[in-house]
DNA sequence: ATCCTCCCCTAC
DNA sequence: TAAGGTAGGGGAGGAT
């Protein structure tokens, strides 16, 4: 079956064989998946992770077990203190255990790896060991072990002879290896070689070997119909490998390969589905920002009829484009790329795969007259064209989208009671008070004064759905589309059927499973029992549709999660003919991760790699440089600390990649992701966490062997808390309970806060004791002094202060990636790639005088601001704007909207600056200076800049001051300043 | 019984 | 020409 289109929100009959958007891979193809999701037949397990601590004999024996494990740590760390002096710990979180004989002999590398930080596990743990030391394996313990870093001794000499810690990957005992390499690791001395090389080939030579590949090539070139893998190849500009006539090699496509240097960015700025997953996350941040300027207070709590409302705009990039790009009124438009006339043989009539240009566009969004045709979002364009042969194209105007949604939100956020940003064009809306305070209790009435606002706001339209519950809603905003409004209550929906397609978590799969066992309505989930549903889509799923079927739907509202992850995933124009090809690109996506992670001022403690792989017996995909049919494999690593380092998540990753040892040139899919992140209330409140300090060392002091200390369930644990322990502390509850990633995952106290009684609970871990159910109260009261990292331990400058020396002797590149985990395959990374990578990082000049106030040279275009504000007329016959209060909690927000938040500030006050806004800012550009968000840090720098440019002295000093801070962050970082 | 990892699915 | 991203809910099965 020829892989085509298959239309993403609903497919039509015998459309469906690549899913559009998502895991486009190979169980969907051609029929049946199981529902129920199964682990695959890929990857096991990693078993890297919690590399840390003996295995705990029993969950209940909470305080021995500390007692024994720390009494033990002591005395191996004590036992080879005596003998040796201090070394760097270049082994710090390896856990390693021994296989069979060695050379040198197990005491000895015991010794070698105790004294610098490894600690030595007798038996093998698969989940606690992160390194297996053997000098060979039987061929049943390679197999068994060839997910695990099995590496001979001589790493072990090596590191310790270049006193740093080296790639394992060129130990690797076992596997295959790539012809031409050496099976018997290089030394030492031939690394340096080949970094120097390395260095001066400055990317433009592809150096053959490990040094430069990192790892080998697998064998396994059954499946492949060239042998180009082991050409030997001089030149990176050298051809790409392009085995399925894609013409990789045409220059307008290799320009447009993740092989070239600014590929991320130009994709970015093009895709759609990114715009959409960063707009939603930045709406979300934009309405917690909207909702305390309008000081909304907590969600209401279903005191009678709760009255939600689905607002959603009609054919949203359609109506906005058209703004721009007028069109005949009734014509069938479409929002996408190709903006080519229709030929009219370009594409094959049976299959609608295109022969020549625009065909595997994808439609982002169709007008109401296409859709009579039968056109879809997220069609191909040429299978649209055979439907509707007259469309007409239009252009993506991605800064109007966000403008008008970010006006509609204004809007929505102000009226409501709560609002739940889900997507660009569209929100949920509780109006259950202001419905009855200020309509009478006409919900259809408040809908339509929301429309006309948004309407003359945007002159684009918007639809609403009314309902008692969020389902009902939404199912509402169907039969108002478009441009109207629409009620539904419970004995309406029963009255009517709907398709269970129609059912929000019903998608194309759940679809198919529920028919095959003849359920395709509403009615037909009613009748069926819900073991039988169970058994169909799984517990949680079945109880929900089960609840559907009724009408009920018991979610509320919510604006103020945490978010939980932070990634990105490309899975177009990805063509790799190397593994350095594809390192490249690993360590460039890390990059963009961590980027977005500083911008929202959070790290991460765990890294997921994601690969798509192409499918045995898959050629040239559907869609041109597309990912077509594929097998999903996704890999995960502890990074032993918070971090947003991108040289230590890229080496995570790098290692995560090697390991799942895939032919790089089968690789169409990448994708990052970090998880386990840092609960950020913690690291804004200093005062708050001396407090706690003090209740830290308090309670450890009382907690000796006798003391009463009792197992906190996971829940009971405040993730803010268990952040500030120090990241071995950390690392021990993980191995230990297992439960901070779950104390992590607990929303932050608030949610359950708001009754003391029920939350508040005392917690004693190791000694440490905490309370976390007024945590909030006093973040509340107490403005935030410190934003992130003062005070906290995890950075690695921190506990590495000799080492950072040693770095900031180094080039400034250099001087950005001091981990020292990492600094191995930092450097070992060509240059090209890390003066890029560092490039974006640290904008620095050399180190000068923290001299007066260095007034903004000049402005650029590109960093206009949004000048869009919160604080712009009211709609009338609203409570009128509450008054403007200053930056707080700075942390919480992203990026554009600090920005348009200092420019609230610096307008707001004609008197100047007060002096405790000066401190939260400054404290807040210092935060982005130590979490290396230099790119940010100096966007706002010189955005503050500018908004003071023509004020008076008191503004200037303000500016100075908060320069002044940065710059001195900066120097202690760096040994340089911003160059604004 | 509960956690963790590696998936799968959904939504825009 | 084309720009098939991503966060979050959830399940199966192994490890503990
Ligand atoms: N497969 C998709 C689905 C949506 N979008 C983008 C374009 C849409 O305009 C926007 C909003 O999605 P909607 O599902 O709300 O669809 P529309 O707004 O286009 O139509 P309507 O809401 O009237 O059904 O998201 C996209 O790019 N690709
Ligand atoms: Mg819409």
């Amino acid at each position: 079956m020829s892989e085509r289109y298959a239309a993403g929100p609903s497919a039509g009959p015998g459309e469906c064989t690549e899913y559009t958007l998502g895991p486009g891979d190979a169980s969907g193809v051609g029929g049946a998946r199981r529902l129920p999701s199964g682990p695959g037949t890929a990857a096991s397990h990693a078993p890297s992770d919690a590399p840390e601590g003996p295995v705990v004999p029993e969950f209940g024996d909470f305080r021995t077990y500390f007692g024994e494990r720390k009494r033990k740590l002591a005395e191996q760390a004590q036992e080879h203190a005596d003998q040796a002096p201090a070394q760097t710990p270049i082994f710090a979180g390896v856990v390693f255990h021994i296989n069979g004989y060695t050379q040198p002999s197990h005491y000895e590398l015991k010794r070698l790896l105790v004294e610098r930080g490894g600690r030595f596990l007798h038996y093998l743990s698969k989940t606690l060991v992160t390194h297996i030391i053997a000098s060979n394996l039987a061929r049943s313990k390679e197999k068994e072990l060839q997910n695990y870093r099995v590496v001979r001794p001589e790493w072990v000499v090596d590191c310790v002879r270049a006193n740093k810690l080296l790639p394992w990957h060129t130990y690797k005992v076992g596997g295959a290896h790539r012809p031409g390499v050496p099976a018997v690791p290089l030394g030492i001395g031939e690394l340096y070689a080949m970094r120097a090389m390395d260095d001066e080939c400055q990317g433009d030579l592809a150096i053959p070997g490990p040094a430069a590949s990192g790892t080998h090539v697998p064998l396994d070139t059954s499946s492949s119909t060239s042998v180009e893998v082991h050409r030997p190849h001089t030149l990176r500009a050298a051809a790409a490998v392009d085995r399925f006539g894609e013409g990789l090699n045409r220059s307008w496509v290799r320009r447009n390969l993740a092989t070239e240097k600014d590929f991320i960015t130009r994709y970015y700025a093009n895709s759609r589905l990114h715009h959409l997953s960063t707009w939603k996350a930045e709406m979300k941040d934009y309405v917690a920002l909207l909702r305390r300027e309008y000081h909304k207070g907590p969600p209401p709590i279903a005191a009678g009829r709760r009255v939600i409302m689905h607002a959603d705009f009609d054919c949203f990039f359609v109506s906005a484009s058209l703004l721009s790009h007028p069109q005949p009124s009734g014509s069938p438009v479409v929002v996408c790329h190709a903006q080519q006339q229709p030929q009219p043989d370009d594409y094959d009539p049976d299959t609608g795969v295109p022969r020549l240009a625009g065909g595997s566009s994808q439609i982002a969004s169709c007008n109401y007259a296409a859709r009579s045709f039968g056109v879809k979002n997220g069609m191909f364009l040429g299978q649209a064209r055979q439907l509707c042969p007259v469309l007409a194209t239009i252009p993506y105007c991605f800064e109007e989208y966000k403008r008008i949604s970010r006006d509609f939100y204004k809007i929505v956020a102000k009226i409501a009671d709560e609002t739940q940003a889900v997507s660009v064009d569209e929100a949920l809306l509780d109006v259950s008070d202001v419905v009855e305070r200020e309509f009478q209790g006409s919900a259809e009435a408040l809908a339509q004064d929301i429309r006309r606002r948004v309407f003359n706001e945007t002159r684009c339209t918007l639809s609403i759905g009314i309902g008692p519950n969020i389902l009902l809603a939404r199912l509402a905003t169907a039969k108002a589309k478009p441009d109207g409004v629409h009620a539904l209550d419970a004995d309406a929906f029963c009255g009517a059927d709907f398709r269970v397609r129609e059912l929000p978590n019903v998608g194309h799969v759940t679809e198919e499973c529920l028919a095959r066992s003849g359920i395709h309505t509403t009615g037909d989930i009613r009748a069926a029992t819900l073991s039988r549903l169970k058994g169909i889509c799984g517990e949680k799923t079945a109880m929900v549709l089960h609840n559907f079927s009724h009408g009920t739907d018991d979610r509320v509202l919510e604006s103020d999660k945490l978010r939980q992850a932070f990634g990105a995933d490309i899975g177009w124009g990805v063509r790799f003919s190397s593994q350095q090809d594809a390192d490249d690109f690993v360590v460039r996506l890390a990059g963009e991760v961590c980027r977005s992670m500083a911008d929202s001022q959070r790290m991460g403690s765990q890294v997921t790699l994601k690969v798509k792989k192409r499918q045995e017996g898959q050629g040239k995909p559907a869609k041109f440089l597309g990912h077509g049919i594929c097998d999903s494999l996704s890999k995960s690593t502890s990074l032993h600390q918070m971090t947003n380092d991108p040289a230590r998540i890229a080496a995570a990753c790098i290692d995560l990649l090697h390991r799942m040892d895939i032919d790089p040139l089968d690789i169409r899919a990448v994708g990052i992701q970090v998880q386990r992140l840092n609960s950020l209330e913690n690291s804004t409140d200093i005062g708050d966490m001396f407090t706690k300090a003090k209740e830290r060392s308090e309670g450890g002091a009382g907690a000796r062997p006798g003391a009463q200390c009792e197992l906190p369930s996971a829940s009971q644990l405040d993730p803010s808390v268990v952040d500030e322990l120090p990241e071995d502390i950390q690392e021990e509850l993980r191995t230990a309970y297992k439960l901070v990633g779950h104390a992590a995952n607990v929303p932050a106290p608030r949610a359950s806060s708001e009754s003391p009684a029920s939350s508040t609970s005392e917690v004693s871990i190791r000694g440490t004791s905490a309370r976390s159910g007024q945590r909030k109260d006093s973040t509340r009261r107490v403005r935030p002094r410190k934003l992130a990292f003062q005070g906290s331990k995890p950075r690695p400058e921190c506990t590495k202060p000799d080492l950072l020396q040693a770095f900031r002797k180094v080039e400034t590149l250099d001087a950005v990636m001091p981990s020292q985990v990492d600094e191995d395959v930092w450097r070992h990374l060509p240059t090209g790639i890390r003066r890029e990578l560092a490039r974006d990082y640290i904008k620095t000049k050399p180190p000068r005088h923290p001299g007066l106030g260095q007034a903004p040279t000049g402005f650029t275009a590109g960093a206009q601001p949004e000048m869009d504000g919160v604080s712009e007329q009211a709609p009338a016959q609203l409570p009128a704007q509450p008054e403007y209060d200053g930056p707080t909690q700075l942390g919480k927000y992203q990026l554009a909207n600090i920005k348009q938040l200092i420019g609230e500030w610096t307008r707001s006050s004609e008197d100047g600056p007060l002096a405790e806004d000066i401190v939260d800012i400054g404290d807040y550009v210092e935060s982005l200076v130590r979490g290396r968000s230099l790119v940010s840090a100096s966007s706002v720098l010189t955005y503050l800049m500018f908004c003071v440019r023509d004020k008076r002295g008191a503004w200037a000093a303000a500016a100075d001051s908060v320069m002044r801070q940065a710059n001195q962050a900066c120097v202690d970082m760096y040994d340089a300043q911003l160059q604004i």
